[in-house]
RNA sequence: GCGCCUGUAGCUCAGUUGGAUAGAGCAUCUGCCUUCUAAGCCGAGGGUCGCAGGUUCGAAUCCUGCCAGGCGUACCA
C-alpha cells in the first residue's frame, strides 16, 4: 500500500519535472496525497497544481491538465500500468487517481501478513520520549479530569510506540510540599476528633470524607496510640494510603506506568539544588525581595517567577525544573506533559527554563487536556474539590465499566470541552460507539466460529479478492487501506480521538456490509474470499481497540 | 483588564492543517429478523459554520474587531 503511495507520487514528481521545460519554478514541493472524503474523486487525490498555480500565478486547472496528459501517456507503461484505471482533473485542479482494484484487493494481504503489526511503522524512529500524565497530587483520590488524562496519556503512549518511538508512560509523585503538609493536618484533626478532643481543622484543609475514612483507619489500627503523634507520621501514612487507592484505580483503569517518580526522592537527590545552581550560573535566576526568580520574561512569560520563597521553601516550580532536566538527564529527546487547563499560564515558564539550559524548545510538548463535565442525562452532576464533593473516576468505572469510561474520556479532541453523560456511556446502542465497534468484532468473531464448526469451506479453496464487487465491500476495502495514515497521523498531531472516530466508520462499514451480504454460503469461493475480507476487519479493529486500551470481545 | 480554550443541524460532535456539493451519531418520521449476534441495517427531513470586515483562484479553517460560554491570572499545586 505505502508502495502504491510511492509509485503515485514518484509519478507526479516525473511530471512535475517535465512542466519545468515550459515553465520555470523551483522544485521545493513535497507532494502529499490525500484520499478524497467522496470516492467519485478517485481513490487518491493530489492538490500539487493548485500548489503551483498559486506560486506561479498561472491558472491550476490548466497545470493539472498538462500534467495529467502527460501522466496518462505514462500510466500505460509498468509499473503504473496494472495499478492505475484512470487520472482526471477535478474541478479547481485537484489530479484524481482511479486506481484499478487490483490494487485495493492488495490490501489484503497485506493485513493479514502483518496481522497484530498492521498499521505500524517507524516514523518515530526509536526516539525516546516521556509522557508524563495523570500525575495528582496524593492527597485525594482520581477524578474524572484524571481519567480523561489517564485514558489520553497511555492511549497516546501506546500510538507512539506502535509508529516506532520509544515512549515510556510515567507518574509523578508529588509526596512532599504544602499540600501534603496540609494533608497531614487534616488527617491529624480528623483523627483527634475521633478520639474525641478538639481539634482545629486547618482553613485550607481537605474536606473530604476519604479524610475521615483515613483517620478512622489509623484509629482501628494504632487506637489512641498516635494522639501525640508528630505530623510526619500523618503526612506519611496519608499520602502513602492515597497513593495506594491511586494505583489500584489506575490499573483497574488499564493503565501502567512504566516509572513512578518521588519528588521527595528527587528532594533527597540534592537535583533540585544542582538544578538551580545551573540556572544561576546562566544567569537565569536573580534574587529580590529575599526570593529567588526565574528570569522567564526572557523568554517571553509575562512575569518572573518565583522559584525559591522568602522564607527559604521551594514552590512547586522549584523541584519541577529538576524534575524535567533529570527526564532529559535520563536520554529522553522528548518530554511530553499531559496538563488540565489549570496549568496553561505554566507552559512559558517551563519553555524558558528549557530553552534557557540549551535543550531544543520544541522537545518540551506540553498537551492541555481541557475539563470534563458530568451529567446524568440532562443535568450536570456539580463538582469541587474543595468542597469535598466530587466524582470520582473509580465511582465513574463501577457505573459504566472500564472501556465506555475510556472511549468516552478519548471520544474528543483533547482542545474540546468533554461533556459526559454516564446515562449515555451506560445505553448499548449507536449512542454509544464503544459497543457498535466491539460488537462488529465480536459478529465477526462469531461468523469465524460459525464457518469453523459448519466447515463449510474446503480446505484447498482459496480466496479470490476479485469477487469482491459490491459497494460495500470495496468501502471496506478503502477504508482497511486508510489505517496506517489515521494511526500516523494520530502519533504525529498527538490525538488519539482520530482513531476512535476512524473504528467507528470501519465499524460501520462492516455492519452495512453484514446487513446486505452472506459471509458463509454455499459459493466456497466466494465465501473464502468473504471470509478473508471480515478477518481482515477484525484484525484491525482490534489493532485499533488495543491501542485505546479497550477489549476487543469475541462474545457480546 | 490580560492570557488560554471553545462557538458548525434541535442535542453531542467531526471536518485530514487553505480545497471539490459543510459531514456523522442521537432525536423525529419511515421500512427490514424462520438463514453467519437486531447492541444491527436501509431511507427522509433538518445549516446565515457566533457576528462584521479583510487576505485570494478558493475561507468553517488564516488576519483584525466585536459578542457569548468555560478556565486561568499565587512567594498554591
Amino acid at each position: 500500500m505505502q508502495d502504491i503511495e510511492n509509485l503515485i507520487i514518484s509519478l507526479l514528481e516525473e511530471s512535475l519535472e517535465k512542466l519545468k521545460s515550459v515553465f520555470s519554478f523551483d522544485s521545493s514541493h513535497t507532494i502529499d496525497l490525500e484520499i478524497p472524503k467522496d470516492s467519485s474523486f478517485g481513490d487518491l487525490a493530489s492538490n500539487i497544481a493548485l500548489k503551483l498555480g498559486r506560486q506561479i500565478r498561472h491558472p491550476s486547472k490548466e497545470l493539472a491538465n498538462i500534467m495529467v496528459d502527460g501522466m496518462k501517456v505514462m500510466a500505460k507503461e509498468p509499473p503504473y500500468s496494472n495499478l492505475i484505471k484512470d487520472i482526471e482533473v477535478g474541478a479547481p485542479g485537484f489530479i484524481n487517481f482511479f486506481l484499478k482494484e487490483e490494487s485495493l484487493y492488495y490490501i489484503l494481504d497485506v493485513v493479514k501478513k502483518d496481522g497484530k503489526k498492521f498499521g505500524s511503522s517507524n516514523i518515530g524512529k526509536g526516539v525516546k520520549i516521556n509522557i508524563e500524565f495523570a500525575s495528582a497530587n496524593p492527597t485525594g483520590p482520581l477524578t474524572i479530569a484524571h481519567g480523561r488524562q489517564a485514558a489520553f496519556g497511555d492511549s497516546l503512549a501506546n500510538i507512539l510506540r506502535f509508529s516506532g518511538f520509544k515512549a515510556e508512560k510515567e507518574y509523578y509523585i508529588n509526596d512532599e510540599g504544602r499540600q501534603i503538609d496540609l494533608l497531614g493536618k487534616s488527617i491529624q484533626a480528623r483523627y483527634l476528633e475521633l478520639l474525641g478532643e478538639r481539634a482545629e481543622f486547618p482553613q485550607d484543609g481537605y474536606k473530604g470524607d476519604y479524610i475521615i475514612d483515613i483517620a478512622g483507619d489509623i484509629k482501628d489500627r494504632y487506637k489512641e496510640s498516635k494522639r501525640n503523634a508528630p505530623l510526619s507520621f500523618y503526612t506519611d501514612y496519608g499520602h502513602k494510603d492515597i497513593l495506594n487507592g491511586i494505583k489500584l484505580d489506575l490499573k483497574e483503569f488499564g493503565v501502567a506506568f512504566d516509572i513512578w517518580f518521588s519528588q521527595r526522592r528527587l528532594g533527597a537527590s540534592g537535583k533540585v539544588e544542582k538544578a538551580i545552581d545551573a540556572l544561576k550560573k546562566k544567569g537565569l535566576a536573580y534574587e529580590k525581595e529575599g526570593a529567588l526568580w526565574l528570569k522567564s520574561t526572557d523568554f517571553g512569560d509575562e512575569k518572573d517567577r518565583v522559584i525559591i520563597k522568602s522564607d527559604g521553601s521551594y514552590t512547586y516550580f522549584g523541584p519541577d525544573i529538576a524534575y524535567h532536566i533529570d527526564k532529559y538527564k535520563r536520554g529522553f529527546q522528548k518530554l511530553v506533559d499531559i496538563w488540565g487547563p489549570d496549568h496553561h499560564g505554566y507552559i512559558p515558564r517551563m519553555k524558558a527554563v528549557v530553552t534557557g539550559l540549551g535543550y531544543e524548545k520544541e522537545s518540551l510538548i506540553p498537551l492541555i487536556v481541557q475539563l470534563v463535565t458530568l451529567y446524568r442525562g440532562k443535568t450536570q452532576i456539580p463538582m469541587s474539590t474543595r468542597a469535598g464533593s466530587f466524582v470520582t473516576l473509580k465511582e465513574v468505572m463501577s457505573e459504566i465499566g472500564t472501556d465506555p469510561a475510556r472511549f468516552f474520556f478519548l471520544r474528543r479532541r483533547r482542545d474540546s470541552h468533554l461533556d459526559f453523560d454516564l446515562e449515555l456511556a451506560k445505553k448499548h446502542s449507536l449512542d454509544n460507539p464503544v459497543y457498535y465497534i466491539q460488537y462488529a468484532h465480536a459478529r465477526i468473531s462469531s461468523i469465524v466460529e460459525f464457518e469453523k464448526k459448519e466447515a463449510k469451506i474446503p480446505g484447498g479453496v482459496k480466496p479470490d479478492p476479485s469477487l469482491l464487487k459490491s459497494k460495500e465491500e470495496l468501502n471496506i476495502l478503502r477504508v482497511l487501506r486508510q489505517f496506517p495514515f489515521v494511526v500516523q497521523s494520530s502519533a504525529a498531531a498527538y490525538e488519539p480521538y482520530r482513531l476512535l472516530i476512524y473504528l467507528e466508520d470501519l465499524a460501520k462499514g462492516f455492519h452495512s456490509f453484514y446487513n446486505k451480504h452472506r459471509v458463509v454460503s454455499e459459493d466456497c469461493s466466494l465465501s473464502a474470499t468473504r471470509m478473508l475480507l471480515v478477518e481482515c476487519v477484525k484484525i484491525v479493529i482490534a489493532n485499533g481497540l488495543g491501542l485505546i486500551g479497550v477489549k476487543a470481545p469475541t462474545k457480546m
